[in-house]
DNA sequence: CTTGGATGATACTTTAAAGTATCAATTGAT
DNA sequence: ATCAATTGATACTTTAAAGTATCATCCAAG
């Protein structure tokens, strides 16, 4: 099996399901420049594709959250770290990973990657409000809930060409910190800002 | 055609369909209590449902955000008052009209009932930077994007029993105003609140 | 060159769900 | 009480896509 092309099934796989969740098999290999009977044998069946799909945006999601959250910056660095580099990945991680089907009784595997997922964002935002970079009396499900949502709004944006992708992860900071957070949260990023443009 | 058992068929079809966007109208069939045949008789096919219940969806949105919008209450007491009506109708709104497929190329009579909400609310955000209450340097687009997405995420909340109904919409609103808007927007807000409680 | 694994084309079977047709039972209005 | 309309059950056809099997070709390593 040739790894590159496996990866090119997954990644035009995806541009596929973003147009249209029920696309068939037959148009996926057309679309990889692979023939059908090559898309089946590199994933036995239309299920274990999207699973592949979904653990290998779970990849990309730990590659690029684990190495931050692991460090030892200030949380609110670390979540503007985080949120600049997640909302270009938004096409595979929100249209494949977690949308593609509203996936109630979801497979296993790609529970457990979620998880892992959403157990760093959760402890993130806990710290943002231990170091009180975010207000205390704000449930914590809401604070990850409206993070994912804003990155996914952004990635959103980008796409349709209503927002330039520089300008995206600096919307959802902005968003927020400001709405979540201290005024002194607020001025702290604008200095962030002009720091790395 | 008895239009009760119409709205009955619809209703479930949109639970059923939050659980499993691919569910045969077999199990649609069973969920609305109604013959298969029935439902044949209501929605001469699959993809005619999957429209009505869209457009269901669309007089639903229309019937809460209309008569607000027409009003000539401040653009930030329309603002509140429709969130607050918003978020409730979450299951029918995202799941059945604009997320069960990622739809591109979608119906001409979806797009337009749409079109018509989203129209509202473009113009609710000019008409709230014109007041004042959200600061005049954010795209458009961006204050469209982050109420529709927080609004979504919200009505997730609900469902998922993290969050109660109540307090909902007032995190949403707070995350939208504070997030984009001034700092008295703010007080105003946690006035208004009090008001409603 | 030649050989073995991967590929593409294609033809086939299977399956699940859509959609149709029919009819007996029920219901509700007059 | 009757009759027209609506329904549910069920059996049927159709369709689209999944999944399988086969074989000729191609390419890269020896």
């Amino acid at each position: 099996m040739n790894q590159v092309t496996r990866e090119r099934i997954i990644t035009q796989s995806i541009a596929c399901l973003a147009q249209n969740a029920n696309i068939s098999m037959d148009e996926i290999a057309k679309s990889a420049g692979v023939g059908r009977a090559t898309l089946f044998r590199y994933f036995k069946s239309r299920a274990e594709l999207l699973v592949a799909i979904k653990l290998h945006a779970g990849e990309q999601l730990k590659a690029v959250v684990s190495p931050i959250f692991h460090s030892d910056l200030p949380a609110r660095e670390k979540m503007v770290r985080i949120v600049t580099r997640l909302v270009p990945l938004g096409a595979s991680l929100n249209v494949s990973a977690y949308f593609i089907y509203p996936m109630k009784q979801e497979d296993p595997r790609v529970m457990a990657s979620y998880q892992k997922y959403s157990d760093q964002t959760r402890q993130l935002c806990l710290d943002l409000k231990a170091e009180g970079s975010l207000n205390a009396d704000l449930p914590l499900a809401w604070l990850v809930a409206s993070m994912d949502n804003l990155i996914f709004a952004a990635w959103e944006q980008v796409e349709s060409g209503d927002i330039a992708p520089k300008q995206a992860p600096w919307l959802v900071l902005r968003t927020f910190l400001a709405g979540h957070g201290t005024p002194d949260t607020v001025t702290w990023l604008n200095k962030q800002k002009e720091a790395h443009q």
